[in-house]
DNA sequence: TGAGCCCATTGATTTAGCTCAATGGATTGC
DNA sequence: GCAATCCATTGAGCTAAATCAATGGGCTCA
């Protein structure tokens, strides 16, 4: 089932290295990588908290679920990208591959132990958890208040930042994102059709996942912005 | 403008006592209490974080705004509760008295101090910010997915919960409560009345504030679960 | 090579919740 | 005492997004 590759060495932006936690991975002894197939599950909601996971290549989606299947995906993670990680010893979200991705892992308990002596892990393990919630505290105001057209603008603001390529290549369905955008995949695939049709994005392949932003300040026009600072 | 008054002593519920903070509030010089009038601003979004408060009486929201008006409000804090606690050195909410409230509060500074020295302070202030981490968690949950019924049997069972007392006197507006489930207040309020006609509570003053929960259990069958676990 | 599946789009229709509007009780200030 | 304000409820109608449905391209695998 788990079939270790070799570690992908492309620049990662929006990665651990901003916290200076690629480091704290290093020196810990890492259990290795894993392969996961498209739409296997790597933890369940509920589970106890083992490991904590970095992006290696691929994608990530974690979520809750209500008991009828309703689903709320809370982050999407990317190469690069920490998840997993949790204060109390349960996983407070599934975790699946959103296309075949490796992880690395280490132990939680390791890192925990390192964060204990090692002043700047511990600090950089605070920041991560802040931007955590720093990330769902906005994603509070997108879900309560926007409409489905800024929901969306605001989706590709954030996945062009993250990815900060030319060109973005979406991994998830038009499905993933609705469930993160709280909204139906119908409606995402209209909004982003009027947004092509208003010319600020370009599909590029046939599935549409390809997209080209041909006009960035435009399309942040469509998401609003906090109130006129002072 | 400020007024000093005497300290609640009234036993709390849902407090700082949990995570064991009370005690590090107390050993750091405390700048006293200051009340604030209803609707009055405690501090703004963006604004540098200089403080932490402490709720002794009354009420707060924390909320964010669109260029537009539309609002957002992310935590309600109670009696006992701590808010204003930042990681960065910003406030991420503008904090609002949401009727005559009692704060007390002490520099963020020397809280930082206590916390860089004392190990168990630390781990507290990590414990109250994944309490956060966790309630927007489950907040983009309700947002995204949640229904109008089920967004406020949500609402009332949490503070329900919060407040511990057999009849709820809740301190907001169905404005408020409204901003907080992201719905308009005229939905909040027929998702009450349909709820006390179906009998799991009773109003008991005019303004229909003070609400008595007649039967938990039927109400929670309102606000869906998570999935049956394995 | 072709059946089956996955995924995205688009159109038609429905609906949950929003908007607009009226009412009425409680409170405040003059 | 009374006008003004605030807050909650309720009704009528509207609309943004959901639902239901059809289509079509590309991929997988037998």
């Amino acid at each position: 089932m788990f079939v270790r590759i070799p570690t992908d060495r492309r620049p990662q932006p929006n990665t651990l290295d901003e916290f200076g936690l690629t480091s704290a991975f290093n020196r810990i002894i890492g259990l290795g990588e894993f392969t996961y197939r498209k739409g296997t599950e790597i933890f369940g909601e509920k589970e106890p908290a083992v490991y904590v996971y970095q992006v290696k290549h691929g994608a990530v989606r974690s979520y809750k679920l209500l008991s009828d299947g309703r689903r709320q995906i809370g982050a999407f993670h990317l190469v690069g990208d920490i998840f997993g990680l949790e204060n109390g010893d349960e996983h407070r979200f599934t975790a699946e591959a959103v296309v075949e991705t490796v992880v690395r892992l280490i132990k939680r308990e390791s890192l925990q132990l390192v964060a204990a002596k090692d002043a700047v892990v511990s600090h950089n393990l605070l920041s991560m958890i802040t931007r955590n919630l720093e990330h769902a505290e906005n994603h509070m105001l997108l879900l309560g208040r926007k409409t489905a057209v800024e929901r969306v603008a605001a989706f590709l603001l954030e996945m062009d930042f993250r990815t900060g390529a030319d060109k973005m290549s979406l991994p998830m369905t038009r499905l993933d994102i609705a469930d993160y955008l709280g909204l139906t995949l119908e409606t995402v695939s209209r909004a982003l059709s009027s947004l092509r049709k208003a010319g600020v994005l370009t599909f590029l392949d046939h599935d549409q996942r390809e997209i080209m932003l041909n006009d960035r300040r435009r399309l942040a026009d469509f998401d609003p912005q906090g109130p006129a600072q002072h």
